[in-house]
DNA sequence: TAAAAGTCTTAAACTAGTTCATTTTTTTTC
DNA sequence: GAAAAAAAATGAACTAGTTTAAGACTTTTA
């Protein structure tokens, strides 16, 4: 059976934890919805109830929150092949306090709500698959909130180029800075000096 | 049918997300064993490889780390009803870098690894149990990892404060200073001007 | 219950990171 | 491809948090 490259991408991603017939893959499929975005436009803002958990297949958007200063404070650049929303928001239903925005046009899959609890009831394998998926994710904010709170604002920077070393050179030096957690200032500096090392 | 008071702790933790049946608690219960640790006592030391998973029944547990300076980083603090470990170690069957030391004297009950797996044989129910666990526990550490990088140190010991007011008074300012992340001094310094105000 | 060990407080000198202001460089837009 | 807008670099003055050291208070242990 042949499948569009992003469906080729998202059931790749899925077949890491689970087996699904191609009954299953189709049935999968037919649940979710294409979304694009364009370079700066806006997938969520704070106070949206959001509707949708999302795969990206295509691009780069920024994940952030605005503190009582209006500064931004990023928690995640996501990009191809990995999953992003507002799990708390998706969940309960109440209003988001983040916005994600493309840094680059984008195109994503999402699943809405009411077809995230119909996938778990016609097949139930996809408990396992976000079982894993949540267990993963767990595992590594668990070592990064660790992280972020005993290293110094350089030792995360370099941490950070070794983790990811394709996001890096898509982002800007400011969103960068928002992400390790100190000024853009700052940030130039420690790349600066880095550099030189 | 009667339960001992820690194994009705753990069931009713289960019942917030998945209905048992009389049959699959019992047999779930057999899954376990019961462990105790007496205060200063290691539950797990880094370069282990931890065999179980715990859910805390009575007492408190402090989890951490050590940097290369030796200088601990403590990632929680675990009491009653609580569920604790090193989720990587667990599943990957490496040695864990981490250190889990009872400040008071504790008593858990642990699923080794072969029964957690055996669990999802046995009563696939479980998917969703922990599906539903981890994906909370997402939740809550997104939320940290964020917090914990854009607000002072004293705002950190306000929320603390305010979101486990029980927990404050069983540990040592050491020790939250080192949840906290900052110095025993500089968290000597916060506490008298917070209690000041 | 006395001694030892660990915890808490205070203070002075220090450092990592911020703030504000200005200039240069790069990217976007029409 | 010129003008406007945004990002990056640099530097000086500042602040949140560290370090070191010493004394007071509490808890643990023999």
């Amino acid at each position: 059976m042949y499948y569009k490259e992003s469906h080729t991408l998202l059931l790749n991603n899925i077949a890491r934890f689970i087996d699904l017939t191609e009954l299953e893959k189709q049935k999968y499929l037919s649940l979710l919805t294409e979304i694009k975005v364009k370079k700066k436009a806006f997938l969520m803002q704070a106070g949206d109830v959001t509707k949708y958990e999302y795969f990206i297949t295509k691009g780069c958007l920024k994940v952030y929150t605005l503190d009582e200063d209006g500064a931004p404070h990023i928690s995640m650049f996501a990009v191809e092949d990995y999953w992003t929303g507002d799990l708390a928001s998706f969940m309960t239903k109440k209003p988001t306090r983040y916005f994600i925005k493309a840094t680059e046009h984008s195109e994503l899959l999402g699943i809405s709500r009411t077809n995230y609890d119909l996938l778990f009831q016609e097949i139930p394998k996809f408990e396992k698959f976000y079982r894993i998926l949540y267990q993963r994710s767990l595992i590594s904010y668990i070592r990064r909130s660790n992280h972020g709170i005993s290293l110094t604002a350089e030792e995360r920077y370099i941490e950070f180029k070794k983790k990811y070393p394709k996001i890096v050179n898509r982002i800007t030096q400011k969103d960068l800075a928002a992400y390790i957690g100190i000024t853009p200032e700052f940030m130039s500096k420690i790349i600066s000096k880095v550099n030189r090392m």
